[in-house]
RNA sequence: GGGCCGGUAGUUCAGCCUGGAAUGAACGCCUGACUUGCAAUCAGGAGGUCGCGGGUUCAAAUCCCGCCCGGUCCA
């Protein structure tokens, strides 16, 4: 491919070959280089900087980064600030991944400039896919690293530097500036897709390990097809922490990484310092290593076990607990970059991934019986990594009380879990299994989130054995693929605006716009109005759409519904049709929309409110506005306490009284990205070049397209009225603002004068009245049921002194009316106790009839059964009837044939102690 | 956003499949006995709107529907 014949190689007598054992090409400057020289699970090479690295000097990983971004910057490219992890600027993404990321869809699609062109970036970068792989392969894959990209955008009038250049530079950097032998740097053809986006792309490979990727973007996905971009961008990516542990030659990269707080973490879990040649060796071979290639695993295992003379088994159990801590170093590390920016733990979206690596790293840690060092450990990151980002820092307090939160949810779920298996496992063993069956295992992962493992370690104890099937993991995903078929299907408008102008929004002009005259464009379907111009807010970002009526000559139609569709805007109305080309007057129903007003203005001020409160994690999750009610859904990792909930309302209404200025300005999205960062962004993702900031100077600033007040005095009144949990980290706030805050207030006050009315007591006394009014109710229904107690026993002993001779048992058959069952029973159960003689038969007659036969002790020997006796009486009266011998009951509707169901049970009494 | 599991005494749960008494179990609590006192043990006792609301049924903790609350897995 002529991609790759770049001048460079050329220049430096670059050959390229294709490597025989897993068919890339590469470029290389070794002649007799045959295999592509790359670590990899097909075995092309092992890691050869182990002991031996091939840098001038070795490098931290600040050192490193800092070498990175200078050496770039010297070279024309402005150095950028990282941005965050959570990327919430983009909708398809949870968590910045890469560099380039920073830098979509906006700059990549070109409707925004880049802050700098050509830029050099080291950005912390969140990845989960490989967390398998992230012990084992001894610090390749991390689910936290540092990405290094110096990116170039080339437009079609202005080209920067391409394909040649960026090789060129990574070469340099390589060699010139960290002194790596050029020899010793190998490069990969490759090509790269993703996000959308693809192109060609070159690995660099240094000694085994992948060291950068250089990635050059220049077409775009369209479903089979690649079409070309406009805009080809430079996305190089360079491990910061690979860098590194080249520069060391540390036997694994987390030695390199993270120095002196792995050997603390090591100490903690009491490993003994493992032979350095064993783990050099381990290190060297670690590169042909990946969780999907089992088999790779256990072969280069196996020879570093009999290189060193010990079995493999050992060799394992120094190993395992090994690889436990590096996965909870890298893991801790994720976590504070997660929390620090605001991911509240949760069971939804980015918060699970969050309580995912929460719980991988206390499960990791319960193995190595440091459980209670979780804490610890977080701690220690926080301290280890805050030199380099203050803002880790900053938020400690709000970090270690989320995450501790966090794990007393867990040990309280493995706590359940545990009783839970026992109680299982001994039934089992009870039922005869010695296997705890497989659907079993799955039910308790996937309903109460027990691995396995745990699953294992318990029942063991009960003496019930576990196999844990090779497709465990599978199977549950099953389960899932099975029951997820989702539906979705919304009334669709009609997209017939092609060549329509964009509508002019009159409401962003005047806020208090409410009658406006326009000019009508075009009327699809007789019903969807598209106009010039409009003052009617169509629906969006929470806020529901304008109502109102357009008027024009000689007609009159209501306006329903308001919708953007591309840039203009539809006018859904009822009755009369406007003429196209006609001029219209719209009149907006002014109490509706300004009470939305008040109330879109109001969430801003609640969320500003709760962030005081609560904390910075709070990030709005959801909102609705309403005319009457509204409701704000923010992120927090507990219910929210009354306390709060007064002192939230109670800083929102002082924003009120203060009456500040609620501003709104258009600025550039990156302009205003820098001057207020991401915070910007509390209702989701806005689109557009110029976006629409809505500021409380002081309070609240968001990227917002909503209809505000001038002023926060405007909203009169905040209340809210309610608050519960919509999901695990969710809590939703629902509100009134002005005069519908001020009807839910009185709506209280009435409810408690009302009570109080009940009560008969003046409303300050209904506390402590309605607490003596239950006090009492108790005491009484304890008073009836020890009444009921003696008048049962009473009536027993007269029953059983009536009660007639039949044969060797005594009888007593009686009907009652609107007497309760439980009442009955009771005489009943007295009366055997009696005179274990004795059967009774109970039919009590209200709506229904109700039979209840009672045989004694000594009754029941003499041949009779309840059940017999119930089921046939109950069948006179049109019912059934069952129960045990000694007790049984039933009933029917017919209740004119009481007597003759009396007579009956009578007659099998009879005939059943005849029988004996 | 979807799936699954659960809600019964102060606590942990059984009972639900197959409707018929919550004489439910253990721990905890109270009283008494033994003991110098405590613990332990023994004897006795108190403690329940079976999450809420509908429906089916002579009869619902149990079956059906809806809701609320909690847990959990997946995207």
């Amino acid at each position: 491919m002529e991609e790759y014949q770049l001048p460079f190689f050329k220049e430096e007598g670059y050959v390229r070959k294709k490597c025989p054992r897993c068919g890339d090409f590469f470029w290389t400057q070794k002649k007799d280089q045959e295999l592509c020289g790359e670590a990899n699970a097909y075995g092309c090479a092992e890691y050869r900087f182990i002991s031996r690295p091939p840098t001038r000097r070795s490098y931290t990983l600040r050192e490193m980064r800092e070498a990175f971004l200078s050496f770039f910057e010297k070279r024309g490219h402005k150095r950028i600030k990282p941005y965050p992890v959570v990327a919430r600027w983009r909708d398809d993404l949870f968590f910045t991944h890469a560099s380039i990321v920073d830098f979509q869809p906006y700059v990549t699609n070109g409707e925004i400039p880049p802050p700098a062109n050509p830029l050099v970036i080291s950005q912390p970068c969140l990845r989960f896919v490989d967390i398998d792989n992230v012990g084992p392969t001894f610090g390749r894959h991390l689910t936290i690293f540092e990405m290094g990209g110096h990116h170039a955008f080339n437009y079609p009038d202005k080209e920067v530097y391409w394909k040649d250049q960026t090789v060129r530079y990574h070469h340099e950097f390589v060699t010139q500036e960290l002194g790596v032998d050029s020899e010793e740097v190998i490069y990969k053809e490759g090509v790269w897709s993703g996000g959308g986006n693809a192109g060609p792309c070159v690995e660099s490979i240094v000694m085994g390990l992948e060291l950068a990727t250089l990635v050059f973007m220049k077409f775009k996905v369209v479903g089979e097809e690649l079409v070309e971009l406009p805009i080809r961008t430079v996305d190089t990516g360079y491990g910061i922490e690979r860098y590194t542990w080249l520069s060391q030659g540390t036997p694994s990269c987390f030695q390199a990484v993270y120095g002196p707080l792995l050997d603390k973490v090591m100490r903690e879990a009491g490993i003994p310092s493992p032979d350095y040649k064993v783990l050099s060796r381990l290190g060297e071979l670690s590169g042909l290593l990946s969780l999907e290639r089992e088999s790779v695993r256990l072969e280069a295992r196996r020879r570093v076990a009999a290189e060193m003379g010990m079995e493999l088994t050992d060799l394992e159990e120094v190993l395992k607990p090994i690889e436990k801590v590096f996965t909870v170093t890298d893991h801790t590390k994720s976590l504070i970059f997660m929390l620090a920016e605001g991911i509240v733990p949760s069971n939804m979206r980015e918060g699970y991934l969050a309580r995912l690596i929460i719980r991988r790293t206390y499960r990791l840690l319960r193995e190595l019986s440091i459980e209670d060092k979780v804490l610890d450990i977080v701690d220690w990151q926080i301290d280890f990594w805050s030199k380099d980002f203050p803002h880790l820092r900053d938020m400690r307090n709000e970090i270690m009380e989320m995450l501790k939160v966090e794990v007393d949810k867990f040990k309280e779920t493995l706590r359940r879990g545990e009783s839970l298996i026992r109680r299982i496992a001994k039934s089992l063993k009870a039922s005869g299994h010695s296997q705890f069956p497989k659907d079993r295992l799955i039910e308790l992962y996937d309903s109460h989130g027990i691995t396995p493992e745990i699953v294992k370690e318990i029942s063991s104890k009960e003496g019930l054995e576990v196999e844990i099937p090779q497709d465990f993991y599978t199977s549950v995903a099953e389960r899932h693929i099975q029951a997820s078929k989702t539906v979705e299907a919304e009334a669709k408008i009609p997209v017939e605006i092609e060549g329509l102008p964009e509508t002019k929004r009159l409401y962003y002009d005047d806020r208090y716009l409410r009658e406006f005259e326009a000019k009508v464009l075009k009327v699809i379907d007789g019903k969807y109005v598209v106009l010039d111009a409009t003052a009617f807010y169509p629906e969006g970002g929470g806020q529901p759409p304008d109502r109102g009526i357009l008027e024009f000559n000689g007609g009159k139609s209501y306006v329903r519904d308001v919708q953007t569709v591309g840039k203009v805007i539809l006018h859904r109305i009822e009755g009369d049709i406007p003429p196209v080309g006609s001029k219209v007057k719209g009149k907006l129903d002014w109490s509706y929309r300004h009470n939305l007003m008040r109330s879109h203005t109001a969430t801003h001020i609640i969320i500003g409110a709760a962030r005081r409160v609560l904390g910075e994690h709070v990030w709005q999750s959801g909102a609705q506005k309403g005319e009457r009610i509204s409701r704000l859904d923010i992120t927090h990792f507990r219910r929210l306490t009354l306390d709060e909930i007064r002192k939230i309302e109670k800083l929102a209404n002082d924003i009120v009284i203060k009456n500040l200025p609620v501003e709104t300005i258009w600025l550039p999205r990156e302009e205003a990205e820098r001057i207020y960062g991401f915070r910007l962004y509390q209702g989701g993702v806005v689109p557009g070049r110029v976006i629409r900031v809505v500021k409380i100077d002081g309070w609240d600033v968001e990227a917002c397209g909503g209809t505000h007040c001038e002023r926060t005095g405007e909203i009169g009144l905040i209340k809210i009225v309610h608050t519960e949990r919509i999901q695990d980290g969710v809590e939703r706030i629902i509100f009134s603002v002005g005069e519908h805050a001020l009807e839910a207030t009185q709506e209280n006050e009435a409810k408690i004068r009302e009570v109080a009315e009940i009560l008969g007591v003046p409303s300050e006394r209904i506390v402590e009245s309605s607490r003596t009014l239950v006090e009492e109710n108790r005491e009484l229904k304890r008073r009836v049921k020890q009444l009921e107690n003696e008048m049962a026993r009473s009536k027993a002993t007269e029953y059983v002194k009536s009660a007639r001779t039949i044969r060797n048992v005594r009888a007593f058959l009686k009907t009652f009316t609107d007497v309760k069952a439980d009442f009955l029973i009771k005489i009943a159960n007295e009366a055997v106790k009696i005179d274990p003689n004795l059967i009774l038969v109970f039919i009590s007659v209200n709506r229904s009839a109700r039979v209840i036969v009672r045989v004694g002790e000594e009754a029941l020997k003499q041949g009779l059964d309840a059940r017999i006796i119930a089921d046939e009486t109950a069948s006179v009266l049109g019912g059934r009837g069952s129960g045990r011998p000694t007790f049984a009951q039933g009933g029917g509707t017919l209740i004119d044939k009481v007597d003759e169901a009396l007579k009956k049970a009578e007659d099998i009494i009879v005939k059943s102690v005849e029988g004996v």
